[in-house]
RNA sequence: GCCGGCUUAGCACAGUUGGUAGUGCGCCUGAUUUGUAAUCAGGGGGUCGGGGGUUCGAGUCCCUCAGCCGGCACCA
């Protein structure tokens, strides 16, 4: 005699067991026809779920979050059954919900093609259409494996095997396939409406690059064709704002194939780049830091004490030298500070020691992993080293992720994510130095008030460290900060204080990035703002235009004035019609276009328009300076156009 | 590094079953002196990513190397 409680409150009884799609039908047709899925108890069953006991029950549909889910780990089993269909030979892994999407990995002779993908897509179409039921079905273990090993799905086979003891094993059927599957799942194939395979990839046999590789097919799936569209609408617009392509057309920066993995910047490019760094000089000196420069290169054994070679050897570049000695270009800049430390006797009293440096390093990343200026083996850190006593592990700690997240705050980055990172596999120290280190950290990033995730065992392989994480405007995240508590390079490298008994002790490191990468950083500045960089980060804040030779004079002496103000200005005099000229600077994004007609150049003012299409109208020139210059000041805190 | 795809003029792209390269924009020259997202006309420009091979003949087919793109693995 169950009793089942409706989201609502509502209650209704039933004489004998009933299934979910049987209580749907029971409240109205049209719930019936949408009904996905079950939440009975809050635990998410198939529609033909029987509910033998009193429960509560919620219908799944389309409009839920879950519902989607379903809908689209139903559609990687529809995308297995068709290659299964088509390519009875290939073998079936997994196939889970990702953002946006599914995928489903298979193991084949061969690696499939863009044509298999339009069969196979085509093919899915069919078995959608044909509305084939879904049933679900349990079996013993033994049962389970002997009945994949039977059809050839090895992989399979391997899977229930180590599913733990005690656990359902279920299969999924629809039509003449039959997959080993958790569920739920939609209750027939003609619920699956809205979906396309986006490409084909191959993926590591659980994620392990010793293990064979799988050919992996993304697909992705909505609850109709309007959200498919819009989907894929905003793919095109994520390209749009590829910082590779922006780069380009901004004349920012190139890449070539003489330099993998480092970029050239152009003029335009390296004023954001200078005009992050001076922002960044600035506020470190606030904060007490001192900038510092160490060598690029310098002899492998130093590399050798500090552990780098040995823990970190495959991402360096080494050079032989006509001398036959051996040098490492630097790939952190750790140990050029210890060195600068270690110069001198340091008391207790001038801790904390705070260096910094904007550091190039070159790290040798593997060849796939290269991807525009976000991922690259020359890049420029603003690194630092604070030298401290243990004690003040907390304190410092506390500072320095204040100064951070007021950076990132004024770069318009609010949604911070923060990862802890503990001892990774590839180490140096002791358990215990770790164990001290990590609780240190653990206690200092409490007291700094901050909530993060756990990483486990990402550490550096000399500390534990916290990984501040930028979300950008279309929610991509990209790591960028780092504060990482090292009690052992100093050590290594025979740093020294002398305490308030006069005794020789080793300072605790803490090794600090902000931006993390310049380079990463821009990339990021770049896709966040599609390229409408604020205008304090514009390379050209603005263009003075003329419009008939007439007032060339007049254009070049307010060019003057406005960029004796420090303005990155320039002028466009070139003999085309202000439409033009309008229309170039405009997909260049530059902030503002002051045009400067005869009206203009008689009343010493200018016609200002905004990248957007604003027209603020005629300002006199000496207005506009002020509230260029405020705009910039303020760092976009204030506009010119309100 | 691994799997797949791609590489033709500065940029975006065409190039049919192998028969000695095209289009648009940009660029250059000239005309035009122009009021807020493309003025008109003419012109120049490519060892088809590098190397090797098959062929009477290769941008098209094969091998190889590199780079790039998408994933995987790895990471700021």
């Amino acid at each position: 005699m169950p009793v089942i409680t409706l989201p609502d409150g509502s209650q209704r009884s039933y004489s004998e067991p009933v299934t979910v799609e049987k209580v749907a039908a029971d409240i109205g047709p049209g719930l019936a026809r949408a009904a996905l899925a079950g939440k009975v108890d809050d635990r998410l069953v198939d529609t033909s779920y029987v509910i033998d006991r009193d429960a509560s029950l919620a219908i799944v549909t389309d409009k839920d979050p879950q519902g989607l889910e379903i809908i689209r780990h139903s559609t990687a089993h529809l995308l297995a059954h068709a290659v299964k269909q088509l390519y009875p030979d290939a073998q079936v892994t997994i196939g889970p919900v990702i953002e946006d999407g599914f995928y489903y990995d298979f193991s084949y002779s061969r690696p499939f093609t863009p044509e298999d993908l339009e069969k196979i897509e085509a093919r899915m179409r069919e078995l959608a259409k044909a509305d084939h039921k879904v049933h679900r079905r349990e079996m013993p273990r033994e049962e389970a494996v002997e009945f994949f090993k039977n059809q050839g799905e090895h992989y399979k086979a391997e899977i229930i095997a180590s599913i733990p003891d005690g656990e359902t094993i279920s299969l999924y059927g629809q039509d003449d396939w039959v997959d080993l599957c958790r569920g739920p799942h939609v209750p027939s194939t003609g619920k699956l409406r809205a979906f396309k395979l986006m490409k084909i990839a191959g993926a590591y046999w659980r994620g392990d690059s010793r293990n064979e590789m799988l050919q992996r097919i993304y697909g992705t799936a909505w609850p109709d064709e309007k959200s498919l569209k819009a989907y894929l609408t905003r793919l095109e617009e994520a390209e749009k704002r590829d910082h590779r392509r922006i780069g380009r057309e901004q004349d920012l920066f190139h890449f070539q194939e003489e330099a993998p993995g480092a970029v050239f910047w152009h003029p335009k490019g390296w004023t954001l780049f200078q005009t992050l760094i001076a922002y960044m000089r600035e506020k470190q000196r606030a904060a007490g830091y001192q900038e510092v420069n160490a060598p690029e290169i310098m002899d492998a054994e130093l590399w050798q004490l500090s552990g780098h070679l040995e823990k970190f050897g495959e991402n360096m570049f080494l050079t032989q030298t006509p001398d036959e000695r051996t040098y490492a270009i630097k790939p952190m800049n750790c140990p050029g500070h210890i060195e600068i430390f270690k110069q001198g006797l340091r008391s207790y009293r001038d801790l904390p020691l705070r260096y910094c440096e904007f550091g190039k390093v070159h790290r040798y990343e593997p060849s796939g992993a290269l991807h525009g200026l976000m991922r690259v083996r020359a890049f420029t850190q603003d690194d630092a080293h604070v030298f401290i006593t243990e004690d003040q592990i907390t304190e410092e700690t506390v500072r320095g992720i204040e100064l951070l997240m007021s950076i990132y705050r004024d770069f318009g980055f609010d949604d911070v994510l923060v990862k802890f990172s503990d001892r990774p596999e590839k180490r140096v120290g002791s358990d215990e130095i770790w164990d001290r280190a990590e609780a240190a950290l653990e206690e200092a990033a409490r007291a700094a008030g901050i909530e993060y995730i756990v990483n486990r065992g990402e550490g550096a392989f000399y500390g534990p460290k916290l990984e501040f994480v930028l979300k950008d405007a279309i929610g991509r995240e990209w790591q960028c900060g780092t504060w990482q508590v090292d009690l052992n390079l100093p050590g290594r490298l025979g740093a020294h204080y002398i305490d308030a008994q006069s005794e020789k002790r080793t300072p605790v490191m803490l090794h600090r990035a902000i931006f993390g990468s310049l380079e990463r950083f821009i990339g990021i500045l770049i896709e966040h703002h599609a390229g409408r960089l604020p205008t304090w980060l514009a390379p050209v804040q603005a263009v003075v235009l003329n419009i008939t030779d007439k007032q060339a004079d007049y254009v070049r002496q307010v060019t003057q004035t406005l960029q004796n103000q420090g303005l990155r200005v320039s002028s466009d005099l070139r003999n085309e019609k202000v439409g033009f000229k309008i229309r170039e600077h405009t997909l260049q994004r530059v902030p503002y276009l002051l045009v400067a007609g005869d009206r203009e150049a008689g009343s010493n003012s200018l016609a200002v328009r905004t990248r957007d299409g604003k027209d603020l109208g005629a300002i006199p020139v000496e207005t506009v300076a002020a509230k260029l210059a405020e705009e910039v000041a303020s760092r976009g805190r204030t506009r010119m156009e309100v």
